[in-house]
DNA sequence: CCGGGAATATTGCAGAGTCTATAGTTGCTC
DNA sequence: GAGCAACTATAGACTCTGCAATATTCCCGG
């Protein structure tokens, strides 16, 4: 037992925990300088990346793994201040859309070169071409095994759709 | 802006977001079937490893990223639960020691095993020796640059006295 | 047509975390 | 020694989240 205490893939998660610690941090930083929170800023990113920059409130809940309510109320605060608004759906009188208002596009679009900066001066600027390669083949192979969605074979680098 | 959506950047970084949300969620099911939450078990780990299984409240706290708040309620908790105890501190009465109970390391014990396939069948189990070694090498060079009590060039594996 | 089961969003409630204020303790400086 | 700043743990107020319950809507088999 003592000596399972320091086996060698306690410390390997410690340091994949760490490194995804030390990011996140720094990120949530850099959102707030924006006056969003992390989840705001994926809610954000998830809509402008959709057709029409709206998606579904369950579709929402999904992409950012946080369940219904969490979405009716993240929602709920973004609604306020203005970034985003609710839509009924015309064929579904159950679902509504989260649509992104001009506000919302303009604050991501102010949030995000900074954030690109980030990634690079902190995670993908740190390892040469070649090693960052190896890298983030690893962390796909790691993937398409944890995540319950992954198709195996398939080489797709994009979850939006999950 | 467009073409921000779908930076590189953006990918390589939601690839490890979506890793550490997969390991995550599979070891605090896992933490669960033994009655504990993921900071319970990360606090059981700290204490265990630490002389005479105990440690300052204040350093708990640094060593698990919480508040000092947080863990105020963290170790109320446990207390309760009957897996820790306080203890004063007898050179500086304003200190307390948290101690790991006879109970906390037998639930420790009883789940650490579990943890540890979990790691090997999801994580390091999923890579060849010889990639996986270079994904720890990356995964090193990234932390030492984000954690921000990194000490350049050491070789260190362990972040205990951080 | 219509009645029951599935899907969707919301709300009440409880749990857990942070931030701020507070009280007790320590140690340094004059 | 007395005063004062720094440190330590805790308690209160607030925020965010998930779960369970609820109301509405959709869909399908009779």
């Amino acid at each position: 037992m003592i000596e399972d205490l320091h086996d060698p893939r306690l410390t390997a998660i410690g340091l994949l925990m760490e490194v995804h610690a030390g990011l996140s941090s720094r990120f949530a930083a850099q959102f707030e300088e924006h006056g969003l929170s992390t989840v705001e800023f994926e809610v954000l990113m998830r809509l402008a990346r959709s057709p029409e920059h709206q998606l579904r409130m369950t579709d929402l809940a999904a992409q950012i793994s946080l369940s219904t309510s969490g979405v009716t109320r993240v929602v709920d605060r973004m609604e306020r201040d203005g970034l985003l608004r609710r839509q009924a759906c015309p064929s579904d009188r159950r679902s509504a859309y989260a649509v992104v208002t001009e506000a919302g596009m303009a604050r991501l679009a102010e949030t995000l070169p900074g954030h690109l900066q980030l990634i690079q001066d902190w995670f993908v600027g740190q390892l040469d071409p070649e090693t960052l390669e190896h890298l983030l083949r690893a962390l796909r192979t790691i993937r398409d095994a944890v995540h319950p969605c992954a198709t195996a074979g398939s080489d797709r680098t994009t979850t939006d759709d999950c």
